[in-house]
DNA sequence: GGGCGAGTAGACCGAACGATCTACCTTGTG
DNA sequence: CACAAGGTAGATCGTTCGGTCTACTCGCCC
C-alpha cells in the first residue's frame, strides 16, 4: 500500500508545517488534509502529534538528501548549488510564497521539543554530508570541504527564509550568485 | 515611564517568540512573563496578539539594525561580519541554545499572517541596507554590494537556524569563516 | 466460518486558546 | 476635590487544542 493513512498523514504534515510551522499546525487540519481518521494518528504515531512531526521531518530530510546525492553524482559543486536553489525557488514561487522548508520550520520549533529539533539538525547534517562529498571529490581539503558544505546549507536556508517572508525570489538569486562565487574561486 | 506594560509586553513577546515561535507563544505566557494585565494587551495593541507580535518584531529589528549601523561606522565589512556572528553565537549559547532570532521566528509565521511576515522582511532589508552601506564605502560596485549584503544576512540567519536546532555553535563558526572569505577576496 | 488487525467515523474529555468584559485601584491634572 | 486615563485583577466567552474512547466496517489469513 503506497498511500495508506500513515503516508497521507506524513505528506499532510510536511505540507502544513511548511505553510504554518509546527505549532501552527493542528490535528484537525492534519486530518482534513490527509482524509484520515483521528485514530489513525495514534495507531501509527503513538507519541501523538510530535512523533508525527518528527517522522515527517526525517522523511522530508531523507527525501531531499537523496535528491542532493543524485545531483551530486553527476554535477560539480557549482552546478549542484545552482540546481538546488533553482528547485527551491520554483517550489516557493509556485506555491505563492506560502511553502517554505519543512526542516527549517521544524528547526524553529519550541526549544523544549528536542525530538523535533534533532530531526531537523540530522536532516541538515545529512545534506551537508552529501555536499561535502562532492567538494572532497573536487580535491578540497577535508576541513575546508566540511565548513563550506555546512555553510552552503546555511546560506540556502537563510535565503529561503528571507524569500518566503518577503515573497520575493531575490534572496535566493543573491544566494546563488554569492555561493557560486564562493565555491568557484579557490 | 521606560518600562510600562507596553514595553514589558514587547520584551516578553520578543523573548518568547525567540524560544517558541509565533504560534507557540500564548497570551497566558506573555502575561505571566511580563507581569501585566490581560487588558493591557488590548489597550496598547487593539489588534490583539498579532499586532503585538508585529510591533515587537519591528522593534527587535530596529534595535539590531542600530547595532549593525554602529558597528559599521568604525569596522570593515570583515570585522562587522565577525562581530555580528560572535554576538549571535554568545547570545545563543548563553541561553542554552534556546533563544534564536526573533525575526527569523517571525519569518516562519503562518503564511496568512502577512503583517508578521512583512515585519520580518522589513527588518532583514534594514539590516542588509546597513551592511550594503559598509560594502559600498569600501568601493564595491552597487549591484555587488547589494547582493553580497543580502546574502550575508541570509548566511547568518541560516547558520543561526542550524545552530539552534543542533545546539552547537559550529554552523556559526563555519559561517564566520566562509563569509570572511567571501567578503575578503575580490 | 471465525477471528483479528487496520481503517473509518465521530462523540467526547479537560485544558488552553484569543478575546471581551466588569470592577477596582492608582495617578496626574483641572 | 473631582474626574478622566491608565493600570491591575480576574471572571467569563465561545472556540479550538491534543488526546481518548466506543462502535462499526472491511480485507485477509488461519
Amino acid at each position: 500500500m503506497s498511500h495508506g493513512p500513515r503516508e497521507r498523514l506524513m505528506m499532510a504534515a510536511i505540507e502544513l508545517v511548511r505553510e504554518r510551522g509546527v505549532e501552527g499546525t493542528g490535528l484537525s487540519d492534519l486530518l482534513e488534509r490527509s482524509s484520515s481518521a483521528r485514530r489513525s494518528i495514534y495507531q501509527h504515531f503513538p507519541g501523538g502529534k510530535l512523533e508525527l512531526i518528527d517522522a515527517s521531518t526525517r522523511a522530508a530530510g531523507a527525501f531531499a538528501q537523496a535528491a542532493i546525492r543524485e545531483f551530486g553524482a553527476t554535477m560539480s559543486s557549482r552546478e549542484l548549488v545552482t540546481a538546488m536553489i533553482r528547485l527551491i525557488s520554483d517550489s516557493l514561487s509556485g506555491s505563492g510564497f506560502r511553502l517554505g522548508c519543512p526542516i527549517a520550520a521544524a528547526a524553529y520549533a519550541p526549544a523544549d521539543t528536542i525530538a523535533v529539533l534533532d530531526a531537523a539538525a540530522d536532516a541538515f547534517a545529512g545534506w551537508a554530508a552529501e555536499i561535502e562529498a562532492v567538494l572532497a571529490r573536487e580535491g578540497r581539503p577535508e576541513a575546508e570541504a566540511r565548513s563550506l558544505a555546512g555553510f552552503i546549507v546555511s546560506g540556502v536556508e537563510g535565503a529561503l527564509l528571507r524569500a518566503r517572508a518577503s515573497r520575493s525570489t531575490e534572496p535566493l538569486d543573491d544566494a546563488a550568485d554569492q555561493l557560486t562565487r564562493l565555491v568557484q574561486d579557490r
